[in-house]
DNA sequence: CTCATGTGCAACCTCCTGGTTGCGCTATTG
DNA sequence: CAATAGCGCAACCAGGAGGTTGCACATGAG
């Protein structure tokens, strides 16, 4: 659609895939069905999540063997940081 | 739904809304019928992306007499600075 | 007072999104 | 080689998003 900053909010608007974001960094790598057990949704959805974070450009994969390895693109790591942030700025600002 | 951060990227996931804030941020102040002017679509739709940037804490509205006049609240201004900034650090990382 | 301007509310439509199920293909393992 | 684990693709579905039209209501201007 190119809108690359409408794809990156869109992607980083649903908290699952945020959610998807913060294990890919505290795990640093990921297939879909690992996923799976985190969060409460088929593999098939994951993988339509982990689709999007990577049409986003926040996610990138790597077929080894029969698995596919996903880990945060250097984009996805400066978002994870300022979800942080900005989630910080948030409960300090409220009230 | 409880989601505040979910709420500021779906806002700012449409581009429409996105130029919304641009012109809030240009102009200082706006009725939805102004902003109609600027933006390919009916003074409703334009209306309700208000309302979802209202919804999100970015923008907010007060009736002055017969006209509402809207304004980005001090977190619409900070996106709209981060905005700019996003979109270079875009630019500068393209290519 | 009358009338035009500005607004808000509601119904409706279409398309996208998040999620499911089902199936078939690929690659490891025993 | 046979069986199984992992993945991708496609169809399908309910609900939400973006947009429209139509109308009723309030308020300022003449």
């Amino acid at each position: 659609m190119s809108d690359p900053l409408g794809q990156v909010f869109g992607a980083l608007a649903d908290p699952s895939r945020r959610q998807v974001i913060g294990y890919l960094s505290a795990r640093g790598t990921a297939t879909a069905t690992e996923l799976t057990g985190e969060l409460p949704m088929t593999r098939q959805a994951v993988a339509k999540h982990l689709a999007t974070l990577a049409d986003a450009g926040l996610v990138e994969s790597e077929r080894q063997g029969r698995e596919t390895r996903f880990r945060l693109t250097e984009a996805g790591a400066e978002w994870d940081d300022r979800l942080d942030a900005l989630r910080s700025h948030l409960t300090r600002h409220r009230r």
